[in-house]
DNA sequence: CACTTGACCTGTCCGC
DNA sequence: TGCGGACAGGTCAAGT
């Protein structure tokens, strides 16, 4: 569910807390796979080694290169999130369907606050979904929550990050000013026999865009999302790249979309999904004709579409 | 190469 | 009310 301007919103989120913020000590959920019953945090004490699936750097590396840190940076590549370290290692952590950056601060004592999508865990943090928790030094602390653990932390040296194989395989960021529409064009027409949003998927193809976005640009684009990208002229492709970034970006100033769990920094939602157009909107009339928006799979994923503005080519 | 399916997980919702 | 199954969607690996 974490797309690119849900990633964006807790990056700039995490940016604006935790700048210069020193690691204390860490909290590990050590539940393994299987386990039912909900445990209590474990502080990590170094005398054991911890290892969790999520979190699977050794108790070494968490002595050595994050306990006494400080935060540089806060960066966002993709959908992954990057949080530097005085120690030139890096936190690299993916969100992927469920997971959570929050932070707390030192004097909040309401939790999540009144905005959280999950009523029983307003004003709870840790919660039973909490899998990390970085304390700072002024009490202040950084939550990592995820309710289907397929989220993950992974410390990496700095100057080694951009070397790990997502990295050397992901493609261009749609928001910056170099990417190009004849760029887009081109990298698309590579996957020619493909099903456009297929295409919009494949992270290699673009950065970034997941189910949601995708099927919102190729709506206003005026594209089904079966059709072949051979089948679309430049016109089209033109269409979609101005659509795709302007959905991004409408999304980014609406703090994204909150469609379960997704939360911000703050702990709180995000907006955009009252401004979609098709997601999670079949049965209601679409918006540019009343034609019924539908809902089908493309691509393996529940996908919304309106058969009147979209027509297969 | 293109595409599909399964795996990773937990919580929610729907139908019987 | 309980229970089984489908579903949610990011990414990777394996199979067709």
């Amino acid at each position: 569910m974490p797309e690119l301007p849900e990633v964006e919103t807790v990056k700039r989120g995490l940016l604006k807390y935790l700048i210069g913020k020193q690691v204390k000590s860490i909290d590990l959920d050590t539940r393994k796979t299987g386990d039912t019953d909900f445990k209590d945090l474990v502080r990590l004490d170094f005398k054991n080694e911890i290892t969790t699936k999520i979190f699977p750097n050794t108790s070494a590396d968490v002595k050595n290169f994050i306990i006494d840190a400080k935060v540089l940076d806060v960066r966002r590549r993709a959908k992954v999130l990057l949080i530097d370290l005085s120690t030139d290692y890096t936190l690299v952590i993916h969100l992927k369907m469920t997971g959570q950056m929050v932070f707390k601060k030192a004097d909040d004592k309401t939790g999540f606050g009144s905005g959280h999508p999950n009523k029983s865990l307003v004003g709870q943090l840790p919660d039973r979904s909490t899998r990390v928790a970085f304390n700072f030094t002024d009490n202040s602390k950084l939550f990592f929550n995820d309710q289907r653990k397929f989220g993950w932390i992974r410390l990496i040296p700095t100057a080694e990050v951009m070397n790990m194989p997502f990295f050397q395989k992901v493609g261009p960021e749609p928001l910056v000013d170099t990417f190009t529409t004849k760029e887009f064009r081109q990298r698309l027409r590579k996957r020619n026999k493909s099903m456009a949003k297929a295409v919009l998927l494949d992270q290699s193809v673009i950065a970034g865009v997941g189910n949601i976005y995708a099927d919102e640009a190729l709506h206003t684009s005026g594209i089904h999302p079966e059709t072949r990208i051979i089948e679309l002229n430049d016109k089209f492709l033109d269409k979609l790249y101005r659509e795709l970034r302007e959905v991004l970006q409408v999304s980014i100033d609406a703090g994204g979309s909150t469609d379960k769990n997704y939360v911000n920094a703050d702990g709180k939602m995000g907006s955009y999904l009252t401004f979609a157009k098709v997601f999670r909107r079949e049965g209601k009339p679409c918006l540019n004709c009343t034609n019924e928006i539908i809902k089908t799979r493309v691509a393996g994923r529940g996908t919304h579409l309106c058969l009147v503005c979209q027509v297969k080519i």
